[in-house]
DNA sequence: CCAATCCAGACAATCGTTTGCGCACCACTT
DNA sequence: AAGTGGTGCGCAAACGATTGTCTGGATTGG
């Protein structure tokens, strides 16, 4: 008897009310009387009831959930970043729905599609390293679901994004790497598509050109971050005839490999070349070899500030059933990262 | 103008057809005339009409969801866990909703709740390592939400579960240790909450006896899983008059540390002290000093079991919508590890 | 004593979709 | 010409909750 799932009309039957009556009294509206209300509620809560979220998300049309996407959750980037959106998520009664792209196009916009048919309110996006067409994102206008890139952020000046602030962190990087006497620095780039990947570059040959350093672009090499490819980009600068004695990496999991690499060619890391790359992992502390520095790039903070801008853009949707408020202006924030320096 | 969400009733009225029709034209349904029907999908192609999946949820009283609860994404064997499921899910046209329970009870009992609400159709869930009461867990059978637990399982006879064999595995893991000649084996334990850390003792145990080695109890310690307490851990096997020159700890990252603290103490890694450990993360393959061998466990594979099972027990449940259907045993499938030695 | 007021609760619409049933119309059959 | 069967579509209920409007009865004021 007890193994049904209880409802307002139960409650209502059994008491002899009627179905609005008993919502209102479980939502203390006041023009229910005292005795009603004591005798609805006690026996909800003997029943056990809860109210169906997927009715109310229904009529409500409202799914309290925000959606986010991001290339995948084995980096520690991301699942801080998770963190990061949880926790502003949580204090807005909130859920979150998490999609890996897994660094493809089509995955990314399957994702976007089941989650703008299943109505979440927001989304909070990362895109995939492929990604250039927004086109899957700018349907989402039309249902009227807001999005926030962070990390990964597309170039579009018409978008909402939280992204690192990667002139800022490389011209440390870059200077750090010249002030300890390096001359020859490589880079290891992302792929062209990806925006960090051009602001590196672009960093990287205003610092040198101001400190009046010679630009060698053989000393530019990318990789889409597989292992395989990074091993070929370690191979085609250190068959320079003047090889770089410092790399500058995207990532700290690049990195890895390429330092992986230069021990397998029997160089002695931080003597004969040093490292320097993004991410400050927490496996860094755990390293024989770990990078000279990493940048840390906040992830925690940097989803939180997304989420939150997302939550002030829900927000304003909600106060004005139409579309009279005032639109936020497009925001474009950049977080400060940090060079952390690995002590030996 | 057509920056409105289409709906089925839009159509109809455009078409002067009713909503029925529409419906079942979309649906192919054999009564509905050929002319009708490429009218309609016509048209709802040019609207770009998609159905309203929370109107289907509620009305279905089916999310095509499933709920996925595990103490954090940081921990790659989760992460790898998460993708064994979505594969599954995907193949079933089902998304995947995550949790985190940080391993505390609260959250995760907070996240149940939030999922039964949901409506999500069935969960897979890798518990804290506090929980012990599955009163939460069993109140989700009233709304017939299947659930199936993985790694982290409970003790109870009466739930479905996936879980590494740590009997077979720690055989192997001390039987190693006792042929690279190590008799004085310590063993660096989780909660004794944890079903694992007792299997893991009485293991060890059992082939310590086996093998005629006198069995030490001081040479037993337990961590929560915290630094601090592994620190504290190793600090007591250490100052032993006799201490281990093997050490069993109970995963990866708990190893980290542990090496961490012998390496601060002067210790010879894999010469004065050997370690090893289980889950076989891909940072050991960059570690200075990793372990002398780890236990697979193959998240991937174990979270893909569970989730299949799963996935039966949600078919038995549609194909009779009583529960006429012979229930299913409750499953209990334990994964094969296997020790993988790290080559120096 | 009757009308105005007010309180407590009921009625019904609504969200978008599916689906059982009914009905009109046409083409056959007899 | 009346019955039969099938085809093609519409009507309306249903899922669970919220909410604007209405109503019956008690209370109050003049």
């Amino acid at each position: 008897m007890e193994n049904k799932i209880p409802t307002l009309k139960e409650i209502a039957n059994k008491l002899k009310f009627s179905v609005s009556t008993v919502s209102r009294a479980l939502n203390d509206h006041p023009s229910i009387g005292l005795r009603t209300k004591m005798q609805v509620k006690a026996l909800a809560k003997e029943l056990g009831y809860e109210p169906n979220q997927t009715a109310l998300f229904f009529k409500q049309q409202k799914s309290y959930t925000v959606g986010v996407i991001l290339p995948n959750l084995k980096e520690e980037f991301f699942s801080q970043a998770i963190n990061g959106i949880e926790d502003v998520a949580k204090i807005n009664n909130y859920s979150v729905l998490i999609g890996q792209s897994h660094d493809t196009i089509e995955q990314e916009q399957q994702i976007v599609n089941a989650m703008k048919n299943q109505r979440v309110d927001g989304m909070l996006v990362s895109i995939s390293k492929h990604t250039k067409n927004l086109d899957y994102f700018n349907a989402l206008e039309r249902y009227n679901i807001p999005v926030v890139f962070f990390d990964r952020v597309p170039n579009s000046k018409t978008v909402h994004k939280v992204s690192s602030n990667f002139i800022t962190t490389t011209s440390q990087a870059i200077e750090f790497l010249i002030a300890k006497g390096h001359k020859k620095i490589g880079i290891i780039n992302g792929p062209e598509e990806m925006k960090s990947s051009k602001e590196r570059l672009n960093t990287y040959m205003d610092v040198l050109q101001k400190k009046r350093i010679k630009i060698d672009l053989s000393l530019v090499v990318t990789t889409d971050l597989t292992q395989e490819q990074t091993f070929k980009a370690m191979e085609e600068l250190l068959q320079l005839k003047y090889p770089p004695t410092a790399i500058l990496a995207i990532n700290d999991w690049v990195v890895l490999d390429a330092i992986q690499y230069a021990r397998k060619k029997k160089l002695k890391i931080n003597k004969d070349i040093c490292f320097v790359s993004y991410a400050n992992l927490p496996i860094t502390n755990y390293l024989a070899y770990p990078p000279l520095a990493s940048v840390e790039q906040f992830p925690y903070e940097q989803a939180k500030k997304a989420a939150e801008i997302l939550f002030k853009l829900l927000e304003n949707k909600s106060d004005t059933g139409d579309n009279t408020a005032p639109e936020m202006p497009f925001q474009n924030v950049l977080i400060e990262g940090k060079l952390i320096v690995h002590k030996k």
